[in-house]
DNA sequence: TGGTGATAGATTGGATCCAATATCCTGGCA
DNA sequence: TGCCAGGATATTGGATCCAATCTATCACCA
């Protein structure tokens, strides 16, 4: 038996389009930790990922390191790795990284945004409107955000934007599992694209920031409550 | 052969103190990498490393895969890991993201800051004023800085902050190679540090971003220099 | 009866071995 | 003489094997 079914099924279904089996297996374990197919606290052992993955340890392992340096895993030495696990107060660290680093990008990017970026995010927003599967709404979301610092020409920036929107989206899913799903607060989606629209580079970066500050205060609550009771 | 002299000198002086052989590597390779031990471009032969390690493959390639994640290395599949290469642009997209983080921890911090802090600070500042040495120079600059962010009370934003302090030092060991060393503005510190006494928190934080903005500037500039001539 | 120490099992860390792939050189051919 | 093909070599990727260490269980003793 696998880690867990939820697993197998992502590995059945991935493409090992991979030039190295361990980035085959770091790519399918990563993105089984950020949309909780494995959960928080789970134990990685490394034979049982190995069978999972029909490839021996190695690769495992080596993908295992990766995670670590990640912050998506937790090495004990001798003992093993477990998926890292969530708390309020990393919560709010996810958080406050955000809003520091959104606003830069956001800036960065705007003055080179283009129409066809701007009615990329509109047409984003809109297709949130209808979704219901806080999944696919996560990636939309996502999507959203990246789109407006596409064009901020830092790839190193974006890159790390992008890691921690997706920590927190890990986040949201349990917050989403426990108190049941809520469409995120397209009105301020709305304003944000219309701040960019009209080339406002100080409100737009201001939006922004109170957007993912809400985000997070709302989270850090939840997790804080949870962690109480 | 050794991949250098200097690195054969950096782990005869290493204490292994480490728990496991893997980050024992990982901690003296990545330190030579930050310090210029190891010049940028430089192919990391696993081989080598593990004979000069005095250890396997093994830990080398785990610890490999660490500095990868970390920015640190380059994989090529089947042709090795070389040394991260330095550019005008990540040098620019290293200080986008110090202009972010840093604002962020000093705000969160300063609150929190001791008078015992704020005296470390000013001791630490006296001691750049009198040192010569670019290498420790750095490490006076960091731990300044660090000291004033480390009642932020976020570790993983501490820790993302410290990683990109560690490679801007990285960049500005290059400069100091090819233009002569140039002691830091120790101008600019004292008013950081004074606003941070008298609890202005808006005025250390612009301070900060003019700071961190005007060495990246410097570096961009230099860089770019070296790159078109 | 509770606690402590030894021992067995499980699991990871490290070493060695084999396979796959990239690079480089050489020779043949146009 | 220049270019392409093919093979030799070096190096990495992956598998297997052994050693180190942690954990849990059980027996023994206070």
């Amino acid at each position: 038996m696998a880690v867990n079914d939820g697993l197998s099924r992502l590995v059945a279904r991935a493409q090992p389009r991979h030039r190295t089996t361990t980035e085959f297996v770091e790519a399918t374990l990563r993105e089984a930790i950020l949309t909780g197919v494995i959960a928080p606290g789970t134990p990685l052992r490394q034979e049982e990922l190995a069978e999972t993955f029909g490839v021996s340890r190695m690769p495992v392992r080596e993908a295992l390191r990766q995670l670590e340096a990640r912050a998506l895993a937790e090495f004990h030495p001798h003992r093993g790795a477990v998926v890292a696990e969530i708390s309020a107060a990393d919560g709010a660290d996810i958080g406050a990284i955000r809003m520091a680093l959104e606003p830069m990008a956001l800036r960065l990017s705007l003055p080179s945004l283009t129409a066809a970026d701007l009615d990329q995010a509109e047409e984003l927003i809109a297709e949130m409107d209808g979704e219901a599967d806080p999944g696919r709404m996560g990636e939309l979301n996502r999507r959203f955000h990246m789109t407006l610092y596409a064009r901020a020409g830092r790839p190193r920036l974006l890159a790390l934007t992008e890691q921690h929107l997706l920590a927190a989206d890990r986040y949201l899913r349990f917050q989403f599992a426990a108190l049941g799903y809520r469409p995120r607060s397209q009105d301020e989606h709305r304003a944000l694209l219309a701040a960019c629209r009209a080339g406002n580079a100080d409100t737009a970066c201001r939006l922004v920031t109170e957007h993912v500050g809400q985000a997070a205060e709302q989270l850090t609550a939840f997790l804080e409550g949870r962690e109480a009771g």
